[in-house]
Order: C-alpha cells, then structure tokens, then sequence
RNA sequence: UGCCCCGUCGUCUAAUGGCAAGACGGCAGACUCUGGAUCUGCUUAUCGAGGUUCGAAUCCUUGCGGGGCAGCCA
C-alpha cells in the first residue's frame, strides 16, 4: 500500500456535484404545469427554511434534498433560510452545523444565506399597514384568556373585548410594544379574522408576543417577536420563492398565509404540503433526539446511532447514500413509514463500489501453521476493491501465526456450516488452502484458545493447482504485524419498528451499541484519518471515528453486510 | 364530534380515464478465493358500497379506517 490512508480517503472526499433526480413526483407535476402556463414567468425559486433550534435529521435531509434538487434540475435557485422567531430557543450553535450539514449533503445556496430576523424590520412595516387598514389590533387579553375566547374544535370563538379598538390607539399601543413599555406577555398584535371560523389558524391568531430574550443575531435590538405564521408568508414573498414546500402539518395554514399576503396585496408564492420522512427503528423528532442526548442515552446529537445528518455522517453514511435514499423514498401526501433496511441498502450500494476492502479480525482467535517455517514472511497479494479494478492491489503480510474470527472456527460445526472445523479445510484470503489438525483449549474453561492448522503449500491464491476447491474462505490478519483498534458495533437504535407511546424510552434497544477492543487490523491502516470508508472483508462497512488517531484506532461500523449465512443460522 | 389531509404488494413510490409498474424486504436457485457483489425466478396490492363511463386505482357520492389542528412553538 503505497500512501496509507489516502487510499482510504476514496470513498470520503468532497462531495460530488449531486445528481438528477430519476424520479417524478406530484411536486414536479405542479412545477411542470406551472411552467406550462407561465405561472411564475418560467421561474423555479425554492427555499430549506430550518429553524436553528436542534441538529438536522435525515428527516430534513429529505427536505433539502426536495427543495434543492428542484432548483437542480429545473435550473432554479434554492435559498437556505434560518427561521428564527423565537429567540428563546435559537443558539448560533445549531445554526453553524446546520449550514455545515447541508453543505456536507451536497448542496450550495450561493450568495442567498437568508435570516427571517433579516426582516424583521420590514415585518413591523408590515404589521403598521395591516393595523391601519383595520386587519390587526393590539390585543390585552393573556395567554389563558386568548386559550379561553379561541373556543374548541368544535364550538366558536368569542371575540376579544379589545377587537374593536381604534386604529389610532392600535398603531400607538404597538409602536409602544416595539419600544419596550409593556411587560413579557402582557399584549399581542393579533390580525382581525374570524373567530367563529373552523380553521382555529383563522381565529384572530397572534402576530406579535412581548418577549425580552437575547437573539442570536438581533441581539436586545427587539423585545416583541413575531409568530411564524405572521413571518412565514411574508418572508417566502419577500425572496419572491415561487414554490414554497412544507410539511403536511401546515396545510391548514395556508389560508392564513394567503389571507396575510393578500391583506397586504404582495406577492405569492405557492405552497405545497409533502408527508414528512418516518423511519423504522428510530425517533424523529426534535423533542424526542434532545431528550436522548440530555438523558445521555446517546453521547451526542451526532452519536452514530442518531437519525441526525451528523450522526449519520458518524456513523459512516456517505452524502451520495443519503440523496438516493432521498431519491429512492419519493415524495407524496401519504403518512408513510420507510424501511431504515432501505437506507441501509443505499449505503452499501454505494460503498459497495467505492470502498476499499481492507481484512479486520474483531474476535480474534490464534491460529498456528504448523509446518510454516517459523521466521517465514510472505507478501501477498489483496485486491484494493473487486468492483474498480484501477484501485489496483496491495501487500498484505502472511506467517506462521495468525488471527482468525472466533465465528469462522467450530468445534462441533452445524449443517452447511462452510467455515474451519476440526479436520476441515478453508482457504485463508489471498493466502493458503489450511487444515485444522487439532485445537487448543484453556485447561480451566474448556475455551478454544488456539487451532492448530497445516497449509498446502501448493494451493496459494494465483496458482493454479488442479481442481482444488474448498467451500469457505475466511479472512484472517498476521499476528505479528496487526494493529490493534477499538471497533464500534452500532445496530438500531429501537428494539421496535415504531417507537412512539409513551414508553417509548423503554424502547431503546440494549444492543444498539457494542464496543469491542483487541480487535486486529491489517498494518496497512497504520494512518487512516477520521472519516475514512472501507470494507472489513466478510463483515461490513466501516468508518474511522473522530476519536480516532494514530496508535489508538477506532472503527465504527456504518452497517454489514448482507449476511445470509446469519439467515440459515437463525433457522 | 367542527375543519383539513390521506387510503395501491409486508414497506416506499409509479401508473395523470385505457395491460396495476419499479425499488426495498422475504423466499428459491445460479455463480463466487468476501456465505459480499452479480444474475435468475417466485411472492404479494388498488379499504368497502353505490354512481358516471365503452372503459375507473384515477372522476362523483357515501361509509369505514388512519393522521393533523384548540402555543404568546415552528
């Protein structure tokens, strides 16, 4: 292996320019129709409006694949935009990774790094124009009162004894809101609906709250913040976003929404609601990852057993993997639950064709060739990666003693078990057909603790001797030049498909996270870097961790490979 | 029991009034110096009832089922 590590690098360099989406959807068929009748004058302008309160999950990755995908294939711009109204739950921390995440995803907004605080200005503008033509007031009821007057599902509203307050003394109490003379949660601006209406958003719904918190970019500038649903609209409108998609949940927003901008007579973009990602095995919500890491079931929002962009990333998934699960999942309006087997597939169809191959022993166990010369040393030859030989091949060190998987040795094998057993032939990777002549045991446990094996020294790979075959190969790693590293074993993090309820707490699976140390590595992984991608032959995808360094490597194992011989065992 | 949204293989998505298709999963086999990869085959679906139509997964009505909405959250 000439350059250590670089070569491991392959399968984790920079992103590639992502591809086009193969597939259509109802959200392509609208934006063909429109470009039909001239709609928005031929234009595709989409906008991933995140709010900077938690880490992304693959939930957003859809979304962001979606919006900028778009721009992508319909030569359109795509705009990222923090929505951060609320200050009480904002920190620049989640801002930075979430633009970090998305550019790790692939994608680029260019110059149209956008902040709903960047119009904030503008919405107070706003709000004055809507007071003075009698569609919003300042409201002096408190929050139980407004619960109280808004009714329920299915009875009206009460209007609010302050709905008919002047324009005048509406225009001064907010001007005053603005400036400080009211305590937290004292007053609103609410626009003036309907409060008899069955769509509860219409019910007088509050624009504007008093609330001193310290924003993450306004700083104290402001002590009255406005709702999302007041600043949504209009922010889409302001970037003249033409097709403005969210999540299903908003659908009986968007009157609201139209109602502001029309009330205003500014532009309007169109909304169209998609069915958020579900996952099998895992949480998605915001509120459910947060308390995963406080209670420290998790070590992190990017633990690699996380849904989140960052754990996956961890983890050892590839951007490439994650826009085509995006792909491959579809868009649609139905409440739908993916397969995580599904995502699991899109990762090793990726590394699958990418990843260079590389022999690890996690449960080691020594094996002595008894008729190879003690001082005996050969360099054998590995192939870099079966599906791209320009990857080339490498050197791998072969001797007398070696370690093999404790899982490739049975004493009493089962059927069809195609491993070594006593008296039993395997081949050794790129190496030498062996004989189990007897094994070793721990005279206290009865534990094997060493097989005792002879090779034909005839049989090494390349040659071609007359028609021996043996059914197994197993891989092994030379006991004298391994390295030695900690390795990660991840599995899902449920023990369930769908883990909502209430317990669902519970439900965190015991094995979703095992860690193995001693494991044997080939000497050829000596100075992988963090993030480095490759394939433990016979056992999985793996990625080298952030903990990872020189000396002391660590190795997560992003998923396994498909096993079938697991299949017949567990029969 | 008000308003809104949604019901197609086990799962996800197509079929845009004209042969219900693909992917994942599962099962079986071929091949294999990774029980990997690859290849082949099989498996299984239009929620029900009416209506419109030569023809309905698609349009209409209705029933049933699932989901969302009563934050000064997004």
């Amino acid at each position: 292996m000439t350059k250590p590590g670089a070569e491991h690098a392959a399968a984790g360099g920079a992103p590639e320019s992502p591809d086009r989406s193969e597939h259509k959807n109802f959200i392509r068929d609208i934006i063909d129709q429109d470009l039909k009748t001239g709609k928005f004058a031929g234009r595709v302008h989409t906008r991933f409006p995140p709010e900077p309160n938690g880490y992304l999950h693959i939930g957003h990755a859809k979304s962001i694949c979606l919006n900028f995908g778009l721009a992508r294939d319909y030569k359109g711009l795509c705009n990222l935009r923090f929505d951060d109204t609320n200050p009480a739950r904002e920190e620049v921390e989640y801002v930075e990774s979430i633009m970090n995440d998305v550019r790790w995803l692939g994608f680029d907004w260019g110059d149209r790094l956008f902040y709903a605080s960047d119009y904030f200005e503008q919405l107070f503008q706003f709000a004055l124009r809507l007071i003075g033509t009698g569609k919003a007031y300042v409201c002096d009821l408190d929050a139980d009162q407004v619960r109280e007057f808004r009714g329920t599902l299915t009875e009206p509203g009460k209007d609010s004894p302050f709905r008919g307050r002047p324009v005048e003394e509406n225009l001064d109490l907010f001007r005053r809101m603005r400036n400080g003379e009211f305590p937290d949660g004292s007053r609103t601006l609410r626009a003036k609906i309907d409060m008899a209406s069955p769509n509860l958003n219409m019910r007088d719904p509050v624009m504007y709250r008093i609330l001193r918190a310290t924003h993450h970019r306004t700083g104290d500038t402001w002590c009255i913040y406005p709702m999302y649903d007041w600043a949504h609209g209009q922010c889409d409108s302001i970037e003249t976003v033409t097709h403005s998609i969210c999540t299903l949940e908003f659908t009986d927003h968007r009157p609201l929404y139209d109602w502001f901008l029309d009330a205003l007579g500014i532009y309007r973009s169109q909304q169209i609601e998609f069915a958020r990602l579900n996952l099998t095995y895992t949480v998605m919500s915001k509120r459910k990852l947060l308390q995963l890491v406080q209670d420290g079931r998790v070590t992190g929002w990017d633990d690699a057993r996380m849904p989140t962009i960052s754990g996956l990333r961890r983890r050892g998934y590839t951007p490439e993997a994650i826009r085509n699960f995006a792909d491959r999942i579809g868009v649609a309006r139905n409440e739908s639950t993916s397969d995580v087997a599904l995502l699991e597939d899109c990762l090793r169809d990726d590394l699958n064709k990418r990843a260079p191959r590389v022999m690890a022993v996690l449960r080691p166990l020594r094996l002595v060739i008894e008729n190879y010369d003690d001082a005996g040393l050969e360099e054998l030859d590995a192939v870099n990666n079966p599906e791209d030989h320009s990857k080339g091949v490498r050197k791998v060190p072969f001797s007398r003693v070696l370690y093999i998987e404790r899982d490739d040795f049975r004493e009493n094998p089962p059927k069809k078990y195609f491993r070594l057993s006593p008296g039993g032939e395997v081949r050794l990777r790129y190496a030498y057909i062996i004989k189990c002549v007897r094994v070793v045991k721990d005279k206290a446990t009865g534990e094997v603790i060493e097989v005792r094996c002879t090779y034909d020294p005839g049989s090494k790979s390349g040659m071609q001797q007359s028609g021996r075959r043996v059914k197994g190969t197993i891989h092994w790693v030379s006991a004298a030049h391994a390295l030695e590293a900690e390795v990660r074993l991840y599995d899902r993090l449920f023990t369930v498909e769908d883990p909502g309820g209430e317990n669902w707490k519970e439900l965190v699976s015991p094995h979703s996270l095992e860690v193995l140390k001693g494991c044997k590595v080939e000497p050829g992984l000596a100075r992988v870097q963090a993030q480095d991608r490759m394939q433990f032959e016979r056992l999985g995808y793996f990625c080298v961790d952030d903990e990872s360094r020189e000396g002391a490597l660590v190795f997560n194992r992003a998923v396994t490979l498909r096993d079938s011989w697991a299949k017949i065992e567990r029969q």
